[in-house]
RNA sequence: GUGGACGUAGCUCAGUCGGUAGAGCACCUGGUUGUGAUCCAGGAUGUCGCGGGUUCAAGCCCCGUCGUUCACCCCA
């Protein structure tokens, strides 16, 4: 009998077992820190209308989309393809067109803003090669819509932070640290100004921002010829080809301040640097972008907002802001800095605890305004979690040992509402499901109670609790003795 | 879609000027040793990706083809 040896599809990967356990390492680790950050999982089709991505994905991704039809219609459906060579279908190449999509069919009984993530295979008809498969997994983070009556700015630099942070929260609980990734920011509504200063009109923005996305791709003289071909004032091409950033325009900020200063609440200015040069190559982006950048890989995650996507797919105009990240650049980076286990030590990581799908803390100020930031502090301290001594006093401790924190991340929400009375505040936690709801009066006076019981809970030494860490009676102690 | 590199044992790879197909690891058998470690002896293993060409002779040179990979394009 005659054999033929079939390939897998260039680009796909055949999983054997360890190679399952290693990418649900990966796909844990999503999930948990998306679920710890207080968004919700949800799924879509792996296959879109065609026209979905037509609307606004961008020239690139377009090229690479992998065509799919039903076989259904007879000859008459396949002359139609032939002639339009297109099919009607095509395997979803990203998420966000089908998160707009969904998202502004549901907008109206939809929670503002609505936190939502998402992990699953997509598809590009590129040419495979280091950290580029045709078939990959992709994490994606979201948080569409603004907490209602409040100030737009601010609100806005807060989901950027929230879900930046997420993607913090995921990198420290994979061991990655400051020094070997960085998040890269900028904002086009800013760049877009400055470049209106140099004289590049209004319909030549988008073009301007491509080239400022190759610009550390092509050489200086290239750059000039395309930006020549584009009829772009010489300031800006003057702009564009002195390689150094250190002309970057001082405007960027006054926008950038606000996230930066949310961000510093949380702990997460220093993983993050502005940078004008970042320009992200889709073409939806409208505000903050911003990128994951390790030494030698290509970006491992990438995102920004997105103020009129949901509009252009029919739903109200609704702000939004989301990344995405890719398994096989991230998996490349843990291979190469030692921080994916193997053997015994990923079997028992991959099987260890998820994070709780349901809240565990739910956290609000006590209507004192200063207490606010101390949301964010306590927030941040609680979903990150608190490394144990024993851990840390190790050289040779990796990031998955049981015995790696004290207090665990867990699951922590906010209020979104602007009211301050304590009783609404305690509705929106209980109608979140949450389990312990913490009240700070002060950095040393944090009141906590149990949603379930109704029981209020103190400490025995002080009678109230303690947002530091560092102090014995710090809240997350008493939460995760009770879990 | 464009360009470069690579394809030899289960794995990682060496193979010079064209002249009988190699190593390490892994595997199997036996021995030593108080472990499933170490050490010793022995053993099995190939369509040299595939097809064609040049040659007395091709793993090596030439053409084609398939596959892999890296870079570009684009992007997670």
């Amino acid at each position: 009998m005659a054999s033929k040896k079939i390939n897998p599809p260039k680009g796909t990967r055949d999983l054997y077992p360890e190679d399952v356990l290693r990418q649900r390492y990966i796909t844990n680790a999503w999930r948990d820190a998306s679920l710890r950050c207080g968004f919700d999982e949800i799924a879509g089709p792996t296959f879109e209308s065609t026209e979905l991505y037509s609307v606004k994905s961008g020239e690139g991704i377009l090229g690479e989309l992998f065509q799919a039809f039903s076989g259904k219609g007879g000859q008459e459906t396949l002359d139609k393809l032939v002639k339009k060579g297109q099919a009607d279908f095509a395997l979803r190449p990203e998420f966000t067109p089908t998160l707009a999509r969904m998202y502004a069919a549901h907008a109206k009984q939809l929670p503002k803003p609505c936190k939502w993530f998402t992990a699953g295979p997509y598809f590009r008809a590129e040419r495979p090669q280091r950290g580029r498969l045709r078939e990959f997994l992709q994490w994606n983070v979201d948080a569409i819509g603004l907490p209602s009556e409040a100030d737009s700015t601010h609100s806005n630099a807060q989901m950027d932070a929230e879900v930046i942070e997420c993607s913090v929260r995921l990198f420290e609980s994979l061991g990655l640290c400051k020094k070997s990734l960085k998040i890269m920011i900028n904002d086009r509504n800013a760049m877009a100004e400055f470049f209106k200063t140099l004289g590049v009109l209004e319909n030549q923005l988008e073009i301007a921002f491509t080239l400022l996305d190759r610009q550390a791709k092509l050489p200086a003289d290239s750059l000039k010829s395309l930006a020549e071909d584009a009829q772009l004032p010489s300031s800006f091409i003057e702009y564009l080809t002195q390689s150094g950033s250190s002309s970057a325009p001082n405007l960027l900020t006054n926008d950038l301040d606000a996230l930066i200063d949310m961000c510093t609440n949380c702990n997460l200015d220093q993983w993050m640097s502005k940078d004008p040069s970042i320009a992200r190559g889709l073409a939806y982006y409208t505000g903050t972008v911003f990128e994951a950048l390790a030494d030698g890989e290509r970006a491992v995650a990438g995102g920004g907002r997105y103020d009129n996507l949901i509009e252009l797919f029919g739903g109200p105009s609704t702000p939004a802001c989301g990344f995405g990240m890719g398994d096989v650049v991230l998996g490349n980076l843990l291979d190469d800095k030692g921080l994916m286990p193997t053997g015994a030590e990923l079997m028992d990581a991959v099987a260890s605890p998820q994070a709780s799908i349901r809240p565990v803390a739910f956290v609000v100020p006590n209507g004192d305004e200063d207490n606010e930031a101390l949301v964010h502090t306590l927030t941040a301290h609680l979903r990150r979690g608190i490394e144990s001594e024993t851990w840390l006093s190790n050289d040779d401790r990796k990031p998955w040992h049981t015995n790696r924190y004290a207090v665990a991340p867990m699951h922590t929400r906010i209020s979104y509402k602007s009211t301050r009375k304590i009783n609404k505040l305690k509705a929106d936690a209980s109608d979140q499901h949450a389990k312990f709801f913490i009240e700070i009066h002060g950095e040393d006076k944090v009141e906590l109670s149990n949603m379930d019981t109704r029981e209020s809970i103190s400490s025995d030494s002080h009678g109230s609790f303690h947002v530091d860490p560092k102090a014995p009676n710090y809240v997350g102690h008493a939460i995760a003795e009770r879990m």
